[in-house]
Formats: structure tokens, sequence, C-alpha cells
DNA sequence: GGCCGCATGTAATCTGTTACATGATTCT
DNA sequence: AGAATCATGTAACAGATTACATGCGGCC
């Protein structure tokens, strides 16, 4: 016998499931006008998504208790679904845009989506974010243990460390 | 009513199954054997497989028709299923070898399997590879199109520059 | 007696992608 | 007449992860 535990504290890091979130601080919306939303931001040169994919992980976020959900009827059209934060949702948005990612491979969707909304956000937002993640960047390079024997253990070390470099020097540039 | 098309030209680029063929190109061997010559050699850093997983993988490089194989029964265990690279198995393995990969996010893992079998393989095997990845990074630095407006937009196409110029600078290090 | 090595996997689940479905209104 | 906009999704498939199953022999 096993006792299956429900996810209770779901991890939507793969899916940058939390970035959707950010749509809805100023105000509650409907999946459709996220999506024009979405595609019509700046984000849209590097984050895309299906309808589909979109409605489900709307979906996901609401059964997780981070959105709450208000019928809109139309005439002539579905009634919206209208989304609005709830106080997790909030919380969790917030925890999510202040932590920096925890790996280099993150930079390239995950890092870019909170700069987004730290800058959205105002104030100091971006320069903490972006404080953070340097900070977090300098752990990578201080972590980086010897790169022992080989030739390739040596070449996947170096690029490695030249990605973290350039990293750091990027975010060197944004903080100006 | 629809007809399913068999997919007869299988894409594993995704899970980078191809790279499993490079342990089977000296000689055949079976799945227990390329587990654990995997986690004992310089991939072991990088490439880290589930058994599960690694059975999957050569079962469906067997059904694409790039393995086949034979049992060797034994004693008080289960018989070994050994795997030997078919024609077109060998002939895929040479043509993934030889291509460089895409997109900079495959250089992290796809590139460094190839580097790792160019590199077994001797000869000119692995500086061709370079020289080809070489010329594609400078393909990717050309057709970087003017990132318009926004200072999200160009903070992002600032950071696609400076990771691809790593990534150059890395093989230049390479070619030595 | 219990754990590690050897050697095979299957089953269940989770995640993501692709294709399709519906139906009113407005634009060309 | 046909396409695009608005607004919702479902269903089917593909891919990856996690957990579990089996069973012998040898070592501590």
């Amino acid at each position: 016998m096993s006792i299956h535990l429900v996810n209770n504290s779901p991890d939507f890091s793969p899916s940058c499931s939390l970035a959707l979130l950010g749509f809805l601080r100023r105000e509650p919306s409907y999946g459709y006008e996220i999506y024009q939303r979405l595609n019509r931001s700046d984000l849209r040169g590097i984050w895309r998504l299906k309808q589909s994919r979109l409605y489900a992980m709307l979906a996901r976020l609401e059964a997780a208790g981070l959105l709450w959900t208000t019928a809109e009827p139309g005439d002539g059209r579905p009634p919206r679904k209208v989304f609005h934060l709830t106080e997790a949702g909030a919380n969790a948005f917030r925890d999510w845009l202040e932590q920096p990612v925890g790996h280099p491979r993150d930079v390239r969707l995950e890092f870019m989506l909170k700069l987004y909304f730290a800058v959205e956000a105002g104030g100091e937002t971006a320069a903490q974010l972006i404080a953070r993640q340097q900070a977090t960047g300098v752990i990578w390079l201080r972590e980086r243990r010897a790169a022992s024997d080989g030739a390739f253990s040596q070449a996947v070390a170096a690029y490695r460390q030249a990605h973290i470099e350039a990293i750091v020097n990027w975010l060197d540039g944004l903080a100006t």
C-alpha cells in the first residue's frame, strides 16, 4: 500500500507558467486577450504559445489555486472566462519574479520573462533581479570544479565557463 | 477516415538518441553494458540516462531499422540482447556526426555528444566538425536582425549575440 | 540474512505538441 | 462566397520521468 500525495506545491518552472500571472497583475483578463497581449508584446520574439497550450496552462494555474475565474457572458460568442489572481497567485508571482534562475540554460527563456515583467513593474524590481542574477552567476563561476582529466572534459568545462562569463558580462551591461 | 503514415524518417534530435549508435561502432553491445560505458566515460558529466530510458531508446532505434539484435543466452540472468548497427544505422550516425547543430541552445548537449564521438573517431573528424560548427556560428551572427525597438528586445538580442560569440570563440580555442 | 551486481524491461503518469471542433459576426 | 476575428477548448499522439518487477549468484 502506498499513499500518493497530491503535488501541493507545484513546480511550473519547466513551462514557465508562472510568467502568465504577470499578465493579470494590473487587471483580470481572459485567455484570448492574454494571447493577444503576449503576441503583441516584446515577448512575442522569445515565447511562443499555441492557444491550446495557453488555455491548458491557465487551467492548471487555476487548479493549483493561483487563479480563480468569473464568467462574463457574451452574445454570439462563448462566454469569457475571466481569470483573477488569488492571493496565493500574487505571492507565487512575486516570489518567482524575485528569484534568479538557477542554471545558465534558463537564462535564455525564463530569465528573459522575469526581466520583462520586472521592467514592467518599475521601481527597483529590475535592478534587484539583475543584481541577484549576477550574484548567482558569480557563484556558478566559483563553483566550477577543476576540469580534472581529459581534453574532452576540459573542453566542456571551458564552454560552460565561457557561457557563464558571457551571461555575467551581459548582466553588467544591463545594469549600466 | 485518415491514413496514419509511419514515421519513416524519424527525427531523434530532441533526445539525442542517435548518439547511442556511437557506442556500437567498434563492436556490438547490449543495453546494460552501454549503460556502464556511458556512465564511466567522460560523457557521464553531461548526459544522464536512467536505465529504463536507455532501453526505450534502444528499442526505438531498433524499430527504426538502425539497429538489429541477436540474443546471447546466459545462465542465471536474462539473456543479453546484443545490438548491432545496420547499414542504415551506420549511415545515420555518420550523418549525425558530421552535421553541426542548428541552434545555439543545442551546443550544450548535442554538440558535446558529437564532439565526444568525433574525437573518439580520430583523424580529421573532430577538426571538420568544429570547422562546420564555426561556419554555422558565423551564419548565426550574420543573420541577427536589427534589434528593432525597445530596450527589452535589445537586451534579448545582446544576450543572444554574446552567447553566439562565446560559442565561436570557444570553438576557435578548440581548433587550437 | 541482506545487499550489490547483472540484465531485462513494463506500467503509470506527466508534459507537451498537433490537429481539429464550434459558431456568431464582420470584412473583402 | 469565403476569410478573418472573437472565444472557447477537446482528443489524440508523442516524449520523458518515476516507480516498480523479476530473479540468480556472490559477498559480507
